[in-house]
DNA sequence: GCGGATGAAGACAACGTTGTCTATGCTATT
DNA sequence: AATAGCATAGACAACGTTGTCTTCATCCGC
């Protein structure tokens, strides 16, 4: 009979057909640096091909150590914001670490993050990214900081990739930086009289962005109304329907998010205000729709990619148990497309 | 000293805390129904909470059994197609399973699709759903076949979103009865002639709902042209400027993918076609494309959701093993927007 | 030719859990 | 009152792997 009747064979049945011990098997197919005579290696790679032989990685991972499993929490998978994190850490998994990630979608629901985030734990991954932020309820935000350090302290590596006020290493864009850098955006192209439509004010990172562009739009004689509303384009549509309602005279729209800036495109040009003529356009995020938006939306680069590689990079450090490190702030930059006019 | 140093403590040291036995801690924390005294149950309950144990379970799923780990292989993480797919696998592993679902993103590479295969065999999922159809080369079909084998020869169940000419469970819409589904939608709305634009050819599903429109066209006497274009909005702006070429008076233009209309839809309007009067316009799948799209898209539903649910249930009921199901035939539907006119 | 050094292969415990088997104490039955 | 029967708790092997320890043989120098 032969072996390649067993149904999953382990290295017990490679080392049977070669006729060597079972540490001899397994340090052939581990790659050990262990030395091991030519000719058994020969043979215990014939009977490992002849019996079926594939690795268990459960067992690997229960013996120990670092197996190469990261989770990943995003707020929302059919937002192109968190679709781009998504993308970016699961490929930087896959080709610089061989590693699995585990995607969880929290579905914009903080109580199901803080379930994940348990469920993770029992799982032992090696580490966690973080990037529910948007979302905060605030209305369970001391369960997320308990579950949070329970993890820590079993000696899962956490990051964030949104500032939330976890005591995790953080890979994010500064969100002051970046309401300055509209700001300015606006007033070196001489606009007086601005709408803003921003995410929800819960969320510490919009208000931060907030308060640093109001403040310098203020040291700017520049004139703006604000709403705070979803992060989608439906909402922006209305957004924006509102705003001229309120607002009539604004020549910019600025957005808390390249969604909210395609909804409210989208409303203007079927009210048949054109744009950038009569109202330019400005999003945050660059992100699938600002290219998908005509036309090309003017927005912010968030560097999305390079934080989910990065945070990604950190867990995977040898160090990153012991480490220190706060994260890293996240560049970003405007980028120009052809949905903002000058004065 | 308390317990509570204990780094990852385990069944062991809730025993010891409780002053039971191994056994009887993990009889009374796993919930098992065998019988504990209530007494001692209690005591282990407080000594377990006293030490923070959180159950491992990697160790659960070596010891063997169904532990509640999907594999799901999507073609294009970005693609909101595979989006839908993603989200409603995801959520119902969570809400109906308490299951994982390893999301692998193969990056619309064959062969990158074929590694996490056997990435997940070697991580000993419980089942995979392939939902990688659609960027087919044909190039590696053969490993393609060999790997999926190895898995159900391994005991991991395998089912497809789309049919692949692999041997196992399909769940997805009939391509060819959407194709004559489409086909008389236009014929009923008085159109003669048109233009197509579908994805690569090199796609099974895209050849059969070709075949199956284009016959009943024929024979209704509708004159077509098509292309086969990459399923995008790049690809379909482009593909709608060369159909305006190369067939100057069709008056509807139908397209393999919401992807497609939605770019030939932005260059239609961009060029002053006005969108449905002298163009209708139809897409495929009734994505998030379909509702971003102004006017909003008509489309067909094929009901991704309910694929991806069927197909995880499918999965995780108990005699999916030995099952000899075929899967399921996910209906379809058109969806009316406001892209396409009566002649 | 013998002792020590070197190198390669085998034995074995451990990772944390679960199911089975055994042991024990208790109740019920004749 | 003795034993069968039952309910409950403990002991233990097993899941598949890896690292360490031990064993064994070979080789070299004296």
């Amino acid at each position: 009979m032969d072996q390649r009747d067993v149904k999953n064979p382990t290295l017990v049945d490679v080392a049977k057909k070669a006729g060597v011990s079972l540490s001899t098997a397994a340090r052939v197919l581990r790659n050990s640096d262990y030395a091991v005579d030519a000719r058994l290696k020969e043979k215990v790679n014939v009977a490992a091909k002849a019996v079926g032989y594939v690795p268990n990685l459960v067992a690997r991972r229960l013996r120990g150590g670092r197996q190469g499993v990261v989770g990943l929490v995003i707020g929302d998978m059919l937002d192109a914001h968190y679709g781009m994190i998504a993308e970016s850490v699961t490929k930087r998994a896959e080709t610089a670490h061989s590693t699995f990630a585990i995607v969880c979608n929290m579905q914009r629901d903080p109580l199901l993050e803080i379930k994940y985030l348990r469920k993770l734990l029992e799982y032992r991954v090696d580490g966690i990214i973080i990037a529910g932020g948007g979302f905060d309820q605030w209305t369970h935000h001391g369960e997320l900081v308990e579950t949070v350090d329970e993890l820590k302290r079993s000696g899962t590596v956490v990051v964030s990739l949104m500032p939330r006020n976890i005591q995790v290493p953080v890979f994010a864009a500064d969100s002051e930086a970046i309401g300055i850098s509209k700001a300015k955006f606006i007033v070196e192209n001489g606009h007086k009289k601005i709408g803003i439509l921003l995410g929800p004010a819960r969320n510490d990172m919009t208000k931060q962005r907030m308060q640093a562009m109001t403040s310098y739009l203020s040291g700017h004689m520049v004139d703006y109304a604000i709403a705070n509303i979803d992060s989608t384009p439906e909402a922006g549509a209305r957004g924006a329907a509102e705003m001229l309602l309120r607002n009539p005279d604004f020549t910019a729209l600025i957005c808390g998010s390249d969604a909210i800036a395609f909804g409210a495109i989208s409303h203007l040009r079927s009210e048949g205000i054109e744009i950038p003529a009569r109202i330019s356009v400005m999003g945050l995020g660059n992100t699938r729709l600002a290219t998908l938006s005509t036309p090309r939306l003017t927005t912010v680069e968030m560097n999305f990619h390079h934080a989910g590689e990065a945070a990604l990079d950190f867990i995977m450090s040898d160090n990153a148990s012991s480490s220190q490190s706060s994260g890293e702030v996240i560049g970003h930059s405007i980028v120009v497309g052809e949905t903002f006019a000058s004065l």
